[in-house]
Formats: structure tokens, sequence, C-alpha cells
DNA sequence: AGAATTTTGTAGCGATCGATCCAAAATCGC
DNA sequence: GCGATTTTGGATCGATCGCTACAAAATTCT
């Protein structure tokens, strides 16, 4: 048939995902993405088409092992309140351990090209709804159990969680101690617990 | 002496802060900044150095109009609690009033700009720091006058409402609607009532 | 008016942008 | 081994990037 791929799609796909959370869609060249993926710029445009759709699947990439994965295991292995806050426990430790400060792709991707880029803007806002999404199904599933006080609306509160979390992942980027970081997440956590 | 300058500085300053509100930094080009505000490019760096200080410019231009402006007649007109919740309440309605929902520059450029540019980084940390010294400022005079429960944490509860002005500023930008925005900036602003 | 000084528009600098062309190299079925 | 097909690296495309050289235009001094 023909020549054989010489290097490993996926893992090319993911030292892009890390080019574009670490300098943003625009500032990253596709001579940047192809040097940090080892292949040639030939490569790339063959495997991924254009630089956009290469963002597009870098987006697709990280929502699906770092926003997706944390969702399932954490619901997986705690309670629905608990898993919550282990959420933004795990947000703010990653944040703060990362000697880069990248942030989300998510949140940076909602600044820097969803407003200009419609049809990307959709991709986003979509992954930001499985996050609030998250956020309201255990709020219900632990009004449900007893764990949080009746008067706690999922609605409002996944909406205000998904506010907080954006909040987290700015402040985070911008150098934030965790100090603040925490006291950002606090009272959400605290609401949560009926506690005042 | 010499050639008086034809155009008003800061008039095309303003221009200025307007496209590096709307696109970013480095999505904005000189070409386009120059456009916007009606000059050459020879006059845009003769009166405002390269586009990196005329970024700088029009950082310290947004900070001063908006965010100093915001504060100052929010505090002259409200009491301390009211000012809290007049300044959300604000950015809520001017996020949504926006066509094209530019956020907050400082927040933006907190994600977009600050990471690659330690200098611009602390002047954007700077401001973030203004609005929080706001929140922690209104926060302590509404408690010594009773308005708050005394077991409200100022400087808890001021890095606390940073990060939900924060997220708020993010969801806006991404297309929300008031009922988002309202749900978050909600449990916050009930916080400081002392209701659950 | 003439000299001095600053602003302005044009034109263009070298560098880099995203993207493509093309031929050599590699791998398949035969 | 051979033709067919795909990948690869290198060179390069036109466009645009941030920025500047240069000379004409405009203004204030003497």
């Amino acid at each position: 048939m023909a020549r054989l791929k010489a290097f490993d799609e996926t893992r090319a796909l993911d030292a892009a995902v890390d080019c574009f959370w670490l300098r943003g869609y625009e500032a990253t060249s596709v001579r940047d993405l192809a040097d940090a993926m080892g292949i040639g710029g030939t490569s790339l445009y063959n495997a991924y088409g254009d630089k956009r759709a290469l963002f597009s699947r870098s987006l697709q990439r990280y929502a699906e092992r770092s926003m997706r994965e944390r969702i399932a295991r954490l619901e997986a292995n705690h309670r629905p309140k608990e898993a919550i806050r282990a959420f933004l426990a795990e947000i703010i430790d990653r944040s703060l351990k990362d000697p880069d400060r990248k942030g989300c792709l998510l949140v940076n991707s909602a600044l820097d090209v969803a407003p200009h880029d419609a049809e990307i803007g959709k991709v986003v806002g979509g992954y930001l709804d499985e996050l609030r999404a998250f956020f309201r199904r255990n709020i219900e599933a632990a009004r449900a159990a007893g764990q949080v006080a009746r008067t706690i609306d999922a609605e409002e509160t996944s909406g205000h969680l998904l506010g907080v979390l954006a909040g987290i992942r700015v402040l985070a980027r911008t150098g934030a101690k965790r100090k603040l970081l925490e006291a950002v997440a606090r009272p959400a956590l605290d609401l949560l617990e009926g506690r005042r």
C-alpha cells in the first residue's frame, strides 16, 4: 500500500495541546507546533489539516484527558458532595504545582479564541456546560442523599461553582498563592455544608 | 517651535483600548491600531513608542476609566455592602449589554499577556489587587457598621469576591445568559447578607 | 520670509506568519 | 523486484508582522 507514519499521532497531539495551553492560539506558530510535536510542517498539515483543525483536535483531546477523566474518576471514587470538593481541591493543587501556570485550556480558550470563532466558541461552551452538569448532577445527588440542605438550588449553585472554578483558573494563571485560591473556593464549599 | 499634533492623543488611546479589549494583544496588529486610532503608523510610534508600550498605556487608561472610576463612584454613592452588590450588578449589566462581549480587559490580559510578560503581569496583578482591596475595604466597613455578620472574614471573602468577579467576566465573554451570571454572583451576595 | 523643529504619509525594511509544492524515501500488494 | 501509494524533509510561496527611513507639510521662533 504505502509508507507508514513515523510518529505517534496521539503523542504528537499531546505536544500540541501543551503548546496551545502554554501560549494560546494566536501566539503559537505552526513552526512552534511542529517542533514541539517532533514532526515537519508537511506532516502536520498531512495528519491534522490546518492550524485551526489541530487546535480543535487539541481542545477535544484536552477535554477528554483532563476534564472528563477527572469528572469520571472523582464520581467513581467519591460521594457526590465530596466529588465537588475534591474537584476544586484538585484544580487548586494542580494549578499551584504547574510551574508554567498554564491554568485551564478551556478557560484560556474561552477568553482567547472563542469570541472570534463561533464554531470553536460553541465547542468551548459545550465543555463548560459539561462542567456545570457535573456540579449540578452531584448537587442533586447529594440533596437526594441528604448530604446538602434542601434549600440549595442545584441549577443556581452549579452556575456559581462554574464561575468559582473559572475564577480560580484566572487567578491561578496570574500567579496567585494557595491562600487566595482557597479563599475563592471556600465559601462555595461552605455553602454545600450549610455552614456560614 | 514645531508642527502641532493633528490628533487627540487621549481619544486615540481610547480607540487603542477598544482594539486590545476586543481582540487581545497578539491578535491586534499595529495597522489595526493605527486605523482605529485614525492615525498613521509613524504617528503611533512617535506618540506612544512601540506596540507593547501602547498596550501598557491602554491598560493604564482602562484601569483608570473603567475600574477606578467605578470603584470611586460606587463608594461615593453607596454604603459599603451596597457598593459591593452594585459593583457586581453593574458588571453583569454591562457584560450583557456589550454586543461584542469583550468582558474585562484586565481579566483578558491576565490570561493572555500577563503569563508571557513579567512586567505587564505585575501591573495586571496590581490592578487585581486594587479590586480585591475594594472588596476588602467595604467588607470591613460593613462589618464595622453592623451590616454584615462578624463571622465574615474580610481577607477571605474579598478573595472569594475577586474570584467570582473573574468568573463572571470569563463566562460573560463566552456569551452566558443573565441567569447564569446572576447565579454566579448570588451566593456571594447572600453570604454578605448572612442569608442561606 | 527664513531657519529650526516636529508631525505626517508613503514606502519599504527584514522577519515571520500559515500554508503549499515537490522530489526523495519508505512501505505496501503483486 | 516493481508499480502504487503515502510520508517526509526542504525550499519556498504570498501575506502580514512590528518597525523605521525619508522627505514633504506644518508650525513657531527670529
